[in-house]
DNA sequence: ACGAGTGATGTCACCTGGTGCCATTACACT
DNA sequence: AGTGTAATGGCACCAGGTGACATCACTCGT
């Protein structure tokens, strides 16, 4: 369904493929289709949820950094981000032309976005962050994360989404520091 | 026809509000509404492009700053947001609470926070800031405003936002140089 | 004062996303 | 064979949203 989903929406536009057409696709019928997503959607964020676990589960587990130190745990979420994308390089830049091409499907994102950040920002206060440092730094993170994804999936060179996180993370410390 | 939205919603709730009761509150039709909004959730956003203007204008015309300062750039648009927010103090908090209760409006109100990063990262290119600095800058300038927003509108001892968001920045600041 | 143009509104038909309800099918377990 | 259960289909229905056309009021030039 998912296959179905993502090429028809390829093929010929999110907006102009039905649900129907998508069930016929896969050999199953519309009502079958909102069975399994709750939206036209949500058919693309499939994976969400596990991103969000692992970027989670890499926080909590992340070495104790020096005291208030959040940006350092969200260095440790970015780079299990990374090791989640390399994995899938092949479909990240197809799949995000079908959202960008979409306002719908970047409202969707973007509420996924916030959702992880909420999630990191709970994942901090577990480990002694307080709320309001716990809020920005994972909102940073998403946002760090957002920008490097973009360049990761325009960059000819194809350089590693790790490398280029961590070169964001450490402009936008710069860009704190000064000034 | 916008108070006639913002009272049903607040009434009944989002989802349980059909657009041809609003119409119908406001003397008007189903038809006449998706003339003037292109949406259901569209009608309480009105005021947004006004707020991305100001805070642009914040950008381009503060004094110039430190080379490399993007955040200096940044808190001036934030005290612009400031000016915006206390004078509709009032209306702040049920529309805060109807957006909050939605997920279809939180998903408009992330949009309408991204058109405004975006907008943002233009005006401080325009400012002689690097492309990654900007976009960074600006979707942090998006999450502190979030984030003192969420604060300002719970607070009950009603502290200007003005001083909620500075305070903000500053420990964004803290967080960056630290570790 | 009259007719033409113009902008706002209403009416109607229609499509699609999404849901509730019930029937059907297939499969497992006893 | 019989019974329960999970997945699917079928159908009716509601609401958001749009296009096409009709109305109505109001202005303006003559």
């Amino acid at each position: 369904m998912q296959e179905a989903a993502l090429a028809l929406y390829g093929e010929r536009g999110y907006e102009e493929t039905t649900v129907a057409e998508i069930a016929e696709r896969a050999g199953l019928t519309k009502r079958t289709f909102f069975r399994y997503f709750t939206d036209k959607r949500e058919v693309l964020f499939w994976g969400s949820e596990l991103l969000e676990q692992q970027m989670v589960a890499a926080i909590e587990t992340a070495p104790a950094p020096p005291a208030g130190s959040a940006l350092a745990l969200i260095g440790a979420a970015l780079d299990a981000a990374a090791a989640a994308f390399e994995e899938v390089r092949e479909f990240a830049a197809p799949r995000y032309r079908i959202i960008a091409s979409s306002r719908e499907l970047r409202e969707r994102e973007l509420i996924k976005a916030a959702s992880l950040a909420t999630a990191m920002a709970g994942a901090l206060r577990a480990r002694e962050i307080g709320d309001t440092a716990a809020a920005l730094a994972a909102h940073t993170g998403v946002s760090v994360m957002h920008v490097a994804f973009e360049h990761w999936v325009g960059d000819p060179d194809q350089t590693p989404f790790q490398q280029i996180a961590r070169d964001a993370l450490a402009q936008l410390r710069e860009m704190a520091a000064a000034g």
